[in-house]
DNA sequence: TGCTGTCCATAGAACGTTTTAGTAAACTTT
DNA sequence: AAAGTTTACTAAAACGTTCTATGGACAGCA
């Protein structure tokens, strides 16, 4: 089964068009230098031998821009659950597929990625990648920057280093949803955030804290990790307090989603009792009962973007660090006036 | 930024330990013909110049496993929400990271698949894939036993031609569920299934059928797409039927979930009125009020076991055809006995 | 002393492309 | 018609590994 035929090689075209193999690589990449007619032919010879250039035998002679990497590091399980990493994904493949490149990627611990990515890039496998997740002085971007990789950061240029930063404005977003709930006449609005450890989630939660000083509300913000359990505590932690909130705010989807659940335990109705808000907007919130108000950003438009800039990288062109389109609110069902 | 400083070479790190590339060779991969105290020192001279070995050069020359590729065709929009996927990528990682191996992904159209398999193997790019998705006669297996590309195919060995395929006994899983919504006393049981394009929606709607008739009972399928929406469609079809089913099972979870809306809307409550059971049990299923029942299976494990399997193929090891661990029931609060 | 075998190490070919430098012929220009 | 320019094409040198010979050194054995 494995590899039993002996695949084509530039040669056998050569040979079979009766030409150098010079001549087809000028044919192939449509350069001058080989008349019409002889193209045709050789072509033609390709295409009956089946013969699709070796890509290993290109990347050690040429430039060739063919492999874009990427390493995710969070807890396998939670990936499945977590529709953000495959429409983000969905988003990087959309651009690649344009420009006939493909993605490499590694889902591994954190503390391998710098040795993954330094394998990739020195080894020749990638052409640049792209950095998600960012920490606050992440270590990766000292060591990834020395060794020169091409690579965009998704995340505050804050965090970015020397890199290009691609970023979703959450500070603007957190502000809208604060005063969002405020506009209800909610005063006492909790937050669930994410791991304390991202970057996104310290800047979520001093924009938070800012919103609720400047409009003089009463704020609490709980830790998660973005899974259902941790949220569902963080909630529980905050509906626990003597003056409970009458709305809740969250890091992500997955974490409201099971916020329902724990209203249901207090036996609070959503929204009456407690308004729920979301964040990364995906099918998942319409889905639910009551469908969940969220702060939606297109996450495939957003992956499509970062992997456009991480190609003017890559073809050194310089491409500054910017945002795009910020988180919007979704109102459904889930948030409302706090009653009474 | 990009590629600024040049990278360290075999060569290199020969010169600095004062030896020949061939020692370097022998030294890093740990085979015999250089002394301990050499090893030692060319390992030494590696680590200082960070020298990490080209892999399209080692491609080139040698017979290295170093990538493994997967075509995943479905709807972006679909991917993000569907657990499956990130689940089996996760455990397709948990071998390959064991075998410094890396996953090259596409996401595309299917009718693109083939030429995409082509170039990756023709091209040197990856040793072997794993081919999902299977459709009734489907064009891959030809075309890419042809090329003799090493692959597993995840789906019945009757759809995998000459590869090697690895499955979830779904007919055998069917029947239990069947049976066991049998013995609760449902006498009507509907079902909505998958694309029925795709192999295995043909082998469970006859397994289905084959369970409804040795039991006697009532039975209908409706089609759908995996997607909410098809399904909350296929589930009101069902209910609207003139002798509505009192149980419905779904080919996936996501389906089931939407399910749950469709019988708010028709004023139904589940389990009472209506029990459901979803398929490809993910954590999604525990996060829903009321929480559903499931086939469950581990898709993370059966990931793994499809890459284990590949990579015995990509070795030239005989690895035949072998059923995964079929799924098992795992009863919520979304089945029970039908009312009255 | 010669012979055989083991161990350490190296030179050099091979892998399949792209690129550089070059040549021969055909076509301009003066 | 000589000199220059363009066109069509090629030979050979990279690229950075791995693999196959091969050779020397040294030990054990007759």
């Amino acid at each position: 089964m494995a590899g039993t035929k002996r695949k084509a090689t530039i040669r056998d075209v050569a040979a079979r068009a009766g030409v150098s193999n010079s001549a087809v690589t000028l044919a192939l990449h449509d350069r001058p230098g080989v008349s019409a007619a002889t193209r045709e032919r050789i072509l033609a010879a390709a295409n009956e031998l089946g013969w699709r250039p070796n890509l290993a035998a290109a990347t050690l002679s040429g430039h060739s821009l063919h492999t874009v990497g990427l390493v995710i590091a969070r807890p396998a399980r939670l990936l499945g659950l977590e529709p953000f990493y495959m429409e983000f994904i969905s988003g990087v493949e959309s651009v690649l597929s344009r420009n006939s490149c493909s993605l490499l990627l590694r889902i591994t611990d954190a503390a391998e990625e710098i040795e993954v990515q330094k394998q990739w890039w020195q080894g020749g496998r990638v052409n640049g990648s792209i950095l998600v997740d960012l920490k606050v002085d992440d270590p990766r971007i000292p060591a990834l920057a020395e060794i020169g990789l091409p690579a965009v950061v998704v995340g505050m240029p804050s965090l970015a280093g020397p890199f290009t930063a691609v970023w979703t404005d959450d500070e603007a977003a957190i502000d809208e949803a604060v005063r969002y709930l405020a506009a209800l006449g909610h005063r006492r609005i909790g937050r669930v955030g994410g791991p304390p450890d991202l970057g996104h989630s310290v800047i979520r939660a001093a924009a938070f804290d800012r919103a609720i000083k400047d409009l003089g509300l009463d704020g609490r913000t709980e830790q998660a990790d973005f899974s259902p359990d941790s949220g569902s505590r963080a909630c529980r932690n905050l509906l626990l307090a003597a003056d409970r909130p009458t709305a809740i705010m969250f890091d992500n989807d997955i974490m409201a989603v099971a916020a329902l659940g724990v209203a249901d335990e207090f036996g609070l109705s959503v929204p009456d009792d407690l308004s729920l808000l979301a964040w990364d907007d995906s099918q998942l919130c319409q889905l639910t009962r009551p469908a969940l108000s969220a702060m939606s950003h297109d996450i495939h438009a957003f992956g499509a973007e970062v992997t456009t800039a991480l190609f003017d990288v890559m073809r050194g062109v310089d491409h500054p660090s910017h945002p795009t389109q910020r988180p919007r609110l979704m109102p459904r069902s889930s948030t409302a006036r706090p009653r009474g």
